[in-house]
DNA sequence: CTGTTAGCGCCTTCAG
DNA sequence: CTGAAGGCGCTAACAG
């Protein structure tokens, strides 16, 4: 492995030129500069990370906390797209990534999440999933000692970012186009989880178009479960013109209890993940493109990281329409 | 951030006898040994990591490979638990780790895998669900330049560990327990991708129950595909007496083929994953633990990057007979 | 057994 | 615009 010294002798000038090159720095003129990438390239040198982040007090350090704690397939599924999309940013920005799981922090306080962080030369914190009643998580926002991007809950400050998709219209429109296209009047909304950020901008995704349509709104806790889901839709289902779910995994449940109560309903999810054992279904449902959503959090780190101050992104999202496949084709 | 200069003072002792007591050294008496650790925990102080890998030359980094190419969710179910299972022990044991996924090295010849890794000051890998056809991995590994562990891949040299289970007994238990339980003289296996390692090693151990007990064997390929197993078991379910699937994603195509045609075959399944969304099913299926095997997998990185050679380690797995539960509970 | 010292590879003023 | 020099926090001989 060459070092900056290699590159700086071979290229005829002193380190401190090289470093400037590397880290286009200005006052360098055109000539040198070229004559150090030159340089660089013959050696085929990479600055070590290392000893940069000694030297200069930024590691670039982000870790990524991923919620593993409800174990569902589907969780899954959006937790490695949320790990794939975010790692492969990061390699593009040159930051370095670890990545974390809530349980790791369980039973730990604020303080001594903090105390590790900084022992770690964690710099920021990309958080997934995270619900109300996380606390902690809460507390270490609070602090504003870390960067810290939230993907899924509205919260902000000077050193936090909050980036998701409008789920509110979102919910809306989906809901819309369900029950436009099939008629009816009375909705059967199943919602997420109590503790969830999302749910409640859902919820009011569904009370608005209720109240534009004058749609008559039953309401029922679903917890993003397939299982509640069926459930609700045996006791709820045939009274309802349309069943509006807060995800696809709900959505599911119900296509099932429907089936097994032989009446059709129209059905829509929320989501939009590809991969569900199931066949012969459609629907329309919220396709949220995870993979690019962490992508853009990862972005927004490196906004952060650059002494960028704290905001809110909303990202786009499709509507599209679904249709259920086996789960390897 | 104190730093080991700060609790040297306070000890009243030397920056070296800190570091000494602190990587556990000998040469230091018991008394100045006690008077440093207070002067650690008065000081709440923790070394930086960046600094001593630059002095030490050693990251004790190392790259976590995943194969995220086959979009399935029950290979993401494995992936998180391996990618939890290899952090979790990664914290205990102070390792960097880093998650790469195979998409990243795509088009990268082996060479410029060793140099980034190089760069990044990787020094080993842990490589999930690499296959047959992964050449450059295979060259990668050859090389010997990095400490690498291969789960589910029987490669094993100076400076590479393999780690699994005993796929071919595995597959005998399992199949035997069916086949006795159930009685039947006929068997058709479906069995994994050509590319795996572990297709293999699980064909043998299927054959080898087939001569032991004498049954006729149909053996067709189902790729570890829930759609394959469930059309070859149309086509061949009612001729064999038993169906043993070399994954469980397979036995349940295998057994909706079953309930379709209205016909009862016994199946066993492998790999023993917890999230399946159909209910009412029973079978035998091989539970492979999956955060431990891969726990087990870091350890092993921990002895290689310390000096030990490389090995083949060989865990162990259970026959259990599995519930189908809906997704989420 | 303990302290001194010279780096690790790079960044960053500060002179020139 | 370029180069010299002093660290960053820690490790590792080497003296004492």
């Amino acid at each position: 492995m060459s070092s900056i010294k290699d590159v700086a002798r071979r290229a005829g000038v002193a380190i401190s030129t090289v470093s400037k090159v590397l880290n286009g720095y200005p006052n360098v003129s055109e000539e040198t500069r070229e004559r150090v990438n030159e340089a660089v390239r013959e050696l085929n040198f990479t600055p070590n990370p290392i000893a940069s982040a000694l030297s200069s007090k930024k590691a670039g350090r982000v870790a990524l906390l991923i919620n593993l704690d409800t174990k569902t397939q589907t969780v899954d599924e959006i937790n490695m797209q949320y790990l794939s999309g975010a790692i492969n940013r990061a390699v593009e920005k040159r930051l370095d990534v670890r990545t974390l799981f809530f349980s790791m922090l369980r039973d730990r306080s604020a303080e001594e999440i903090e105390d590790y962080f900084r022992s770690q030369s964690i710099e920021g914190v990309i958080i997934y999933g995270m619900g109300m009643q996380d606390v902690v998580l809460q507390r270490l926002i609070g602090e504003r000692r870390f960067k810290i991007v939230v993907v899924d809950a509205p919260i902000v400050n000077e050193t936090t970012s909050s980036i998701q998709v409008n789920h509110e219209q979102a919910q809306y429109e989906v809901a819309k186009r369900t029950v436009l296209e099939n008629g009816g009047k009375s909705v059967l909304y199943l919602s997420g989880r109590a503790d969830g950020y999302v749910t409640g901008e859902r919820l009011l995704g569904i009370q608005r178009l209720a109240r534009e349509e004058k749609l008559s709104l039953l309401i029922k806790r679903g917890d993003f479960s397939e299982k509640k889901a069926r459930e609700l839709t045996f006791q709820y289902g045939s009274d309802a013109d349309v069943i509006v779910c807060a995800s696809d995994l709900m959505a599911i449940g119900a296509m099932r209890a429907l089936q097994e109560m032989d009446i059709f309903r129209p059905v829509c999810g929320f989501d939009g993940i590809t991969l569900m054992g199931y066949a012969g279904m459609q629907m329309y449902t919220v396709k949220q493109d995870f993979y690019r959503i962490s992508r853009k959090a990862m972005d927004e780190m490196g906004r952060l990281l650059e002494g960028g101050a704290g905001r809110r992104v909303v990202l786009d999202h499709q509507i599209i329409r679904m249709q259920y496949q086996d789960v390897i084709s």
